[in-house]
DNA sequence: ATCATTCTTGTAACCGGTTACCGAGCCTCT
DNA sequence: AGAGGCTCGGTAACCGGTTACAAGAATGAT
């Protein structure tokens, strides 16, 4: 038995197709008695109007397409726990997909998402503003998240730079004179943001303090081996800056596992406030991942409500989180 | 600028729209030189079938709603990136909605998915089968997870029990020999059957030993209670297997900022893998929920594909993890 | 009682695709 | 030359809704 449709329904109400979508759609629009007739009919034939059809007609379908890169954990389920509760507030539904990392499969995950989603929200922290005019149809209203901008897109972005100049002061101001900073990828913004927030910060609160930047790929593995790095060239720190907390939770480690106190010789710092944060007590930035995702969705609804296309980029202030990883030097 | 329908495509191509559609579709019934002015078109068009419309016609979407409670973290991005990764293998789409604690909401959200999607994933270990038979259409071709069975519907599940045993077994071999069981919430499918099988493998390898089961809510907060009324009780344990790791944490938390060693006096153990678990060096029990997510799609797609319906229960078995937490006695 | 106005309802076109069916054109075979 | 078989492509119905338009019914005004 295949599930009953607006015909049927008018059938057994004995109205037509056009009644049952007013008794549904505009209650106020139809006598009492016929929507009553169409209402009890509905209920007997279990109908659920189809809501592929509905969007067809309607030229819009109440979905928002997001496209999200390979996150990790608590970043990811709390960037779309917001983005699901203003959707669901605003009774749009998510369409999910995450990007791997090449363009071309990035290309065709939207081209799906085509006559299924009114905009789109996108985060690709690797892809450059060229390649993501490319891939959105122009038509499409969008909102990217920590995106290049430019594309013209109206954009979410966390105001990198106003964290890590709060957590170098917050170094500078605990006595440390020589930070380092492990960086984030190649290419992705956010970790490009850091390391010229690290630079500027530094110069700033710490003139003449020696600059060092290691390389890093956000992987524990790699916070541990920049602190590899540093032993064996012998290079003088007495604070380590992480582009994320995973690399300064590495980098905590190798300190100890090499005899070194922390905070007490070398104070670390990471960005992204992860749940593990809080358990090792790493000083870290917070990012409410939540309150980005509900940002994007209801601006986005707005625009698709009529909001003339605002193109500009929204900051979302980051927080210092003070732990005992930046605690009092020895 | 509209975007480009297969009618302006087949305008410009001087074809049907049947045409088109079959030099899309169905390239070998067409033409060589047809399709080549087809794609020409398209191309210059930048034309990008309507996903909605098309689902329409063809009576399938190629999309799979999931549905989810609201899950934590790890545990969330682990399933959905399982789910996306065999969902995009096999070119199918995820709508997105989480199930807010109201039945009446999760039968707004699933009514929302009618005519969108193909067939359903739920995850909803606090609905009873009556709820979900009730709220699930029938006709909906549907995978259930860590759900009540019954239903007559197919379904996933950790298998909890084999979890359970294999932890017991390790417990009673590092000498312990009685083991405090923390619950998870009532009504809680996996937290009744960890409780059931504690309840049981302690009464097979630890015969005669006291069985205590304490309340709980999955949180930290819960963990650090139960330590806080067994001592003040004064009940004697050397083992404490929660019902989950943050409230494991929690425990052994509590069990430290008051003077006790774990493992030295009590060993701790809990059930999920959680990142923190690893670095806290927390024994545990750990279920690959991406495998889950990505099982779940497959079995769904397979049923979608005209497999006759499965109807039985397909159990995942974690796997222990030990860590130090339940290392040696003192 | 008549006419204008407002309500209510049905008919049919439309959203953007797919596809059953049919006919035209071409080849081959007798 | 005519019949039969293929291949290719167009016409039009259909998927399940919405809605412009028009017509009929009901109401109010005169």
């Amino acid at each position: 038995m295949a599930e009953a449709t607006i015909r049927d329904v008018a059938r057994r109400a004995a109205v037509s197709v056009a009644s049952v979508s007013r008794a549904l759609n505009a209650p106020a629009t139809v006598r009492a008695e016929t929507r009553d007739r169409v209402l009890q009919a509905v209920a007997d034939l279990h109908y659920v109007p189809h809501a592929g059809a509905r969007s067809l007609s309607i030229r819009s379908s109440h979905a928002i397409g997001v496209v999200l890169p390979d996150l990790h954990g608590e970043f990811f389920s709390e960037l779309v726990r917001g983005m699901d509760r203003a959707a669901g507030a605003l009774g749009y539904q998510l369409l999910l997909s995450t990007m791997h990392a090449d363009a071309d499969l990035a290309a065709q995950a939207l081209r799906a998402m085509r006559g299924r989603v009114d905009g789109l929200i996108a985060m690709a922290p690797q892809l450059s503003p060229a390649q993501i005019a490319q891939i959105i149809p122009p038509a499409l209203p969008a909102i990217l998240i920590n995106s290049a901008d430019g594309a013209g897109r109206h954009s979410l972005r966390v105001d990198n730079r106003k964290g890590v100049d709060r957590l170098v002061a917050h170094l500078a101001e605990g006595g440390r004179r020589t930070i380092v900073h492990i960086a984030g990828p190649q290419g992705n913004l956010d970790a490009i943001e850091r390391a010229a927030a690290y630079h500027s910060a530094s110069e700033r609160l710490l003139p003449g303090s020696q600059l060092v930047i290691l390389p890093g790929d956000f992987s524990e593995e790699a916070g541990r081996d920049a602190i590899t790095r540093l032993v064996e060239q012998r290079i003088p720190f007495d604070a380590v800056f992480a582009a994320n907390d995973m690399m300064a939770l590495g980098a905590m480690m190798a300190l100890r596992e090499r005899g070194m106190d922390v905070p007490g010789d070398i104070a670390v710092a990471g960005f992204d406030d992860i749940p593990l944060a809080r358990f090792l007590d790493l000083t870290t930035i917070s990012v409410a991942m939540d309150e980005i995702g509900a940002q994007a969705v209801t601006r986005l609804v707005a625009e698709l409500g009529g909001d003339e296309r605002r193109r500009d980029v929204m900051l979302i202030e980051p927080t210092l989180v003070v732990r005992s990883s930046t605690g009092a030097r020895r």
